[in-house]
Formats: structure tokens, C-alpha cells, sequence
DNA sequence: TACATACATTAGGTATGACTAAAATATGAT
DNA sequence: ATCATATTTTAGTCATACCTAATGTATGTA
């Protein structure tokens, strides 16, 4: 079922980085990725995006057609995956264990995840105690790429006097994670919504049924939530 | 005092592992180290060595004149010591938190020590209860450089009927300490030389007061005493 | 349909860090 | 003091991963 039959195909540092981006825009509903996106993530130039789409193409991680854009293949999904699995479980690790803020650890899992011992991950997720999702929510591959993501939905979706959970966020920008911490939102809280400001999109929620907070048409579309 | 006034230069990966290798034989006594020995350590070419000493040498953290090997700088020392302060740090975490053997944590502690991040290296520091020794036995150098080594003696050198504490090992390739897992010794063990074989260098120890166990002069020139 | 413009690729260059082969230097033995 | 040998360095190559400048392709608008 889950054994790989052939080698695993080894990719550098930078391959796996261009490869977890192209992932993460695909995963935005994007039928194919374009070499400017690509760009714009990855802040280098698209002459060299289009070096490295040459050979991820020949390592057959993605589809690549020129001036067409891009796919990411099955193959390629795995291994991108397994790049996420690793620095989601470290960003689990600096958050639980060495107390960092959850704005503080992206940089620091971004080196982290191209670690390769396959034994020091298995032990890591051990070590954490399995955990199924990081700091901002988002899900935690298993160790086949397997990802039991929980049904969600945007704040800004929820009508007056609905409740849920906030499971996760969109942007996980430093500066947005600062501000949740400021205003008191977190992972896991639970709130209300209390009211909807037609007008300019704002809400006012209560979180853990004491604290109330205004929130902008921005901040609300970038929280996710689980009812 | 500690502080530094000058920007703290940056080395690539290869450059840091380069000179924690010159680091190592410098150590061993000799008052100059040879490319032929950086080549057999490093396992590259002299020819890749040449390279790299030049480069080493316009950054100041080594002296090196053509034909007659490299010193160490200063710089190069302080240098060096950060990443054998973050080698051992992570070995420590691999063995203690994630249940490794202590033969297994090399090579990836090789990985994780280049990981840059500064606050990073003080979490886990604190985190592990700020160590002084990693699971060789091998001192921790402080944030600063600065290392408490014990003193400590080979093995060898004690007489029979002395008692002491094995603190390191001088080989720790895996297969030695397999070997010494093995016959159950291991830092922090309390020994007593009960007999000396001088024909062929071996002895007779007791670990613990209990497990009587046999060693080869190649086994007991390899182990650190401490009394 | 033609073409301006946005987008993408190729060509050629740079730095790192490895290599081989050839040349230069040091050193020990006679 | 000379010379053979061992050691080290230089010269030239290659691969990765970036860059700029020039060229090629696609697409929507007139």
C-alpha cells in the first residue's frame, strides 16, 4: 500500500523549496502555476524559476509545459509533503518545548525541514506525542503524505450568534500572529459572534465567553473556523 | 567584555565545517596542520583543500602560509567553538529527549549543528538544563567559547586497585560505542582497576562494584578517566 | 488579423565547492 | 649539495543556483 517500491528521488534544498512552493500554490484551487507566482514566492528571479522548473520537469515532480505553467505530479505531492510534515512537527517542537511565540518560528522550521534523517522525524513526532496539527492549525501529514484535515470555513461566514472554534489561520504573516496575540485570539479559542457590521465588513466576537473583540473585514477573512 | 564589536562573519556550511575540522587537529598537539591532514578529514581532494584554505585565510579565521599549513586564529577558534558548542548541544537533545544511542547521534548532529538561529541555540540550551558535557563526554563550550574541561586521564594510566569515573570517550565512532554498550560501560560509570596484564596492555575493570569486564590496550587507550 | 504588452525562456555571467591533471615547492636520504 | 619523493598549489572543468539582458511566446484589444 504504502511502500515505495522505487528510490526516493533525492532533491537539494533549493528543489525542495521550490517544490513546497509550487504545493502550497496549487493548493490555492489554481489549475496551473505560473512561472511569475512561482517568482513572487520563492523572491527570486523568474530566469532562475525557469532554470528549476527544467529540472524539477526532469525529475518528474511536476508537469512542466513551457510558457504553459506548471503541475505538480503525484511524486511530487509526496515529497512536498513530506517537506511540510518535517517543518510543521519542528514548528510543534518550538512552540511546545523551547517556548517560542508562534510568530517566531517559521524562519527557524524553514532550515529545520531539510533535515534529512528519516529516524530523527519519527522520533521528533514521537517525542511531541503524535501531534495531528501545528501552532496555526494547519494539519500534519503522516509520515505517507496522509493529511485528516477538519472541516472548516471562514470567521467571515459565520452569521450572528453562531459559535465555533478558531482552528487556524490563513496568513500566518509574523505581524498578523502578533496582532492575534495582542487582541487575545489563539488557536483553539472558542468564540460567538456577536455582531456583523454590514458596512465595512467588521465583526465583533466574543472569545472564551468573557473577552469581546472588534475585528476588520481583513483580519476576519484570514481566520478559520471549526464549529 | 564578551561582546563583539565588529560584525560576527558569516561562514557557509563548508566553510564551518572546514574549520571545525582544523579546530579538531589543532587540538591534537600539533603546532601546524597539514592539507594532506584536512583532506584525509574532511574526505575531499588536497587540491579542494588548497581552495578553501585560501578563502579561510581572507577571512582572518585562520593563518595560512602556502607550503607550511594553517593556524587557527582567534576569530577561527571562537568560530569553531559555537559550532561544537551547537554539535553538542544537539547531541544531547538527540540522546536524552529523543532516545537515541549515543553511536546514532553524529551524523545528524553534523546536520543540525549549522542550523543558524541564535535564540534557538539558548532555548535549547536552557531547555536540556543548560548541560556541560554531551553523551561522550565531550565539554560543552559556553555561549562565549569558554569550556570547563574536567581532568581527566586514559584509562591506561591507572594503576591497579585505583578508582575513577569514565567522562569521555577519546574514539567515538559507532562501532566503539556499540562495543562499550556492549560490555555495559558508559560515561558516568564507576570503575576499579582489579588487575593489569602488561604482556598485552589489557586490564581487568569492575563497573559499578559489580560486572567485572576484560578490555584490550586498543579499547583502554580510548576511554578518559576522571578520579 | 495585427500588434502591443505582459509573461516566459534562453544566453551568458558570477560565486561556491567539488574534481583531475599538471606544475611548483619542500624535505629527507645519499 | 643534489635529487627523488612526497606534499601542496595552480589551472582548468563541472554542477548548483542565482543574476541581467536579450529574445521568444501568448493573449487581449483595436
Amino acid at each position: 500500500m504504502h511502500q515505495n517500491i522505487r528510490q526516493m528521488l533525492e532533491l537539494t534544498y533549493s528543489e525542495e523549496n521550490y517544490l513546497k512552493a509550487i504545493f502550497h500554490l496549487s493548493e490555492e484551487g489554481k489549475k496551473s502555476v505560473s512561472t511569475n507566482d512561482i517568482s513572487a514566492e520563492m523572491k527570486t528571479r523568474p530566469a532562475s524559476v525557469s532554470d528549476m522548473l527544467r529540472k524539477l520537469g526532469e525529475k518528474e515532480v511536476i508537469e512542466y509545459r513551457k510558457y504553459y505553467g506548471v503541475h505538480i505530479t503525484e511524486e511530487g505531492k509526496k515529497l512536498a509533503l513530506q517537506t511540510i510534515r518535517k517543518h510543521r512537527l519542528w514548528e510543534v517542537f518550538l512552540v511546545e518545548k523551547l517556548n517560542f511565540s508562534w510568530d517566531e518560528v517559521h524562519e527557524v522550521a524553514d532550515e529545520l525541514e531539510h533535515i534529512k534523517s528519516k529516524i530523527l522525524i519519527q522520533r521528533l513526532d514521537e517525542y511531541l506525542g503524535f501531534p495531528k496539527f501545528d501552532p496555526h492549525g494547519d494539519p500534519i501529514p503522516d509520515e505517507y503524505g496522509d493529511v485528516r484535515s477538519r472541516p472548516r470555513l471562514p470567521l467571515s461566514e459565520l452569521e450572528i450568534n453562531a459559535t465555533g472554534q478558531i482552528v487556524a489561520v490563513k496568513d500566518s504573516s509574523a505581524a498578523f500572529l502578533r496582532y492575534l496575540d495582542k487582541v487575545g485570539a489563539y488557536i483553539g479559542a472558542r468564540i460567538k459572534v456577536m455582531d456583523k457590521v454590514e458596512f465595512d465588513g467588521s465583526i465583533e466576537i466574543l472569545v472564551d465567553n468573557k473577552k469581546s473583540i472588534f475585528m476588520s473585514k481583513e483580519v476576519v477573512n484570514n481566520i478559520l473556523i471549526m464549529q
